[in-house]
DNA sequence: TCTGGGGTCCTAGGACCC
DNA sequence: TCTGGGGTCCTAGGACCC
């Protein structure tokens, strides 16, 4: 007997850090609250908020002070990344309970195959856990059940909170076809405004669309948004894609504008740190190594570079970091700064690929001498410090002298 | 006196090799 | 006899998502 198709759904929790925090303090219940950074930063922003500041306006990514002006009333909490953690686990140890076919998308968020599910009836299923979450856990959230990913992301959006939606196929026509293109998963303001510049303005016409046409406005993804204007997704609940990290890194925006050197060596030693201590409790390690500088006037630029010798360790990240930092800033004062390590392979492999072609007796140097080598070889004297103006005599050691082999021996 | 921090994927150009 | 084309790697930037 033939399967008609997939049974796909897509959890989607509603306003959860705001929802965890009211299931944490039964007295937040109901009122307006908000998750920001910190309250006294000029730079906090809203990150999640409760349906009832959302009444007054509150949106998230909205600068605290705007959303205070919007609702004076509104409470402001600091977020508790642990709490949050922890909530999301008991929630995918829930769907876990039904299938091992659970593919989290992020902290609040998660698809599940129910296609294999055996006896009991998918829509009795699908209530059930919805139930659950919420008596167990306290915490509401929105569910979306279609033939597809996408389809079941579209549906989880369609009814919050607490909604349960079916997409079908046929559905599709009716229900999205009528919906503007930015209401699609995928499509972000500057795809629409250039699908809008072709007359494209809702999903029914993207279903309808020119394949070449699309193709010249958006390149592969104009291909892929018409399939999925037409309801068609063939991507697999993947509960594995957890595990394949392609990327670790970690960024700050600054209290105020830096424009001393050794200020920011600081700034990307801590975040060296961070990025060492992400990719050790992992056991991983990276072939790349970038930073990212955003400036007074909110231009970013990235600067890259690719080694020989996988790192994780935070002397050798930092080194990298401060390598790319010396060479390609000039003196303009900065806002954020970020380091991210990629080309991520697992220690174990890592390790194996070392030992084909390392010859010391003590392989644990090697890949830091030759991070150095690379560093010095590319950026190397003359090229560093030109034209920064903080590089003064009393600055932070040049990047020269800190890739001394000091720190290797401390390092072993 | 606005706009965080964590990611993923795609594109485009230049270097280099055959 | 003056100039092809494919492939890969690297770097930088952009779009998007939560």
């Amino acid at each position: 007997m033939k399967k008609s198709g997939r049974i796909i759904l897509h959890v989607d929790m509603n306003s959860f850090y705001a929802s965890v925090e009211a299931a944490h303090d039964a007295s937040l219940k109901g009122k307006p609250i908000a998750i920001a950074g910190d309250p006294e930063e000029r730079r906090g922003i809203v990150v999640t908020c409760s349906y009832e500041a959302r009444a007054y306006g509150v949106k998230t990514t909205m600068p605290l002070w705007e959303a205070k002006k919007l609702c004076p009333s509104l409470l402001v909490l600091r977020p508790n990344f642990e709490r949050y953690r922890q909530a999301s686990k008991a929630m995918f140890d829930i769907l876990r309970s039904y299938t091992s076919q659970v593919e989290p998308v992020s902290i609040d968020e998660g698809y599940m195959d129910l296609t294999e599910l055996e006896g009991e009836s998918p829509i009795e299923v699908i209530k059930t856990i919805q139930d659950r979450i919420l008596r167990e856990l306290d915490l509401p959230c929105s569910i979306g059940v279609a033939p597809n990913k996408f389809l079941a992301k579209m549906a989880s959006d369609m009814k919050k909170p607490m909604g349960i939606t079916v997409l079908r196929k046929r559905d599709v026509p009716q229900i999205m076809w009528p919906m503007p293109v930015e209401a699609m998963h995928g499509v972000g303001a500057k795809t629409a405004e250039k699908l809008k510049g072709i007359g494209i303005n809702i999903i029914g016409d993207l279903a309808l669309g020119e394949d070449i046409q699309l193709k010249a406005l958006l390149g592969i993804n104009g291909r892929r948004l018409k399939d999925r204007a037409n309801g068609l997704d063939e991507r697999k609940v993947d509960p594995d894609s957890i595990y394949d990290f392609k990327s670790v890194g970690n960024s700050t925006t600054l209290p105020a504008d830096v424009t001393n050197q050794s200020e920011l060596i600081g700034v990307l030693l801590k975040l060296s740190k961070k990025v060492s201590g992400r990719l050790k409790s992992k056991a991983m390690l990276g072939y790349g190594v970038s930073i990212m500088i955003r400036f007074k006037d909110r231009k970013t630029i990235t600067r890259s570079c690719t080694l020989k010798t996988p790192v994780d360790g935070e002397e050798e990240i930092l080194s990298v970091a401060k390598g790319l930092l010396l060479a390609h800033w000039d003196g303009t004062p900065v806002r954020l700064l970020g380091v991210t390590v990629q080309e991520l392979v697992e220690k174990r492999q890592a390790v194996k690929q070392l030992d084909l072609f390392t010859f010391e007796e003590d392989a644990r140097h090697e890949p830091i001498d030759r991070v150095l080598e690379e560093i010095n070889k590319r950026y190397g004297t003359g090229k560093l410090n030109r034209g920064i103006p903080n590089a003064g005599p009393t600055a932070f050691p040049s990047a020269e002298t800190s890739f001394s082999k000091d720190f290797l021996r401390d390092h072993k």
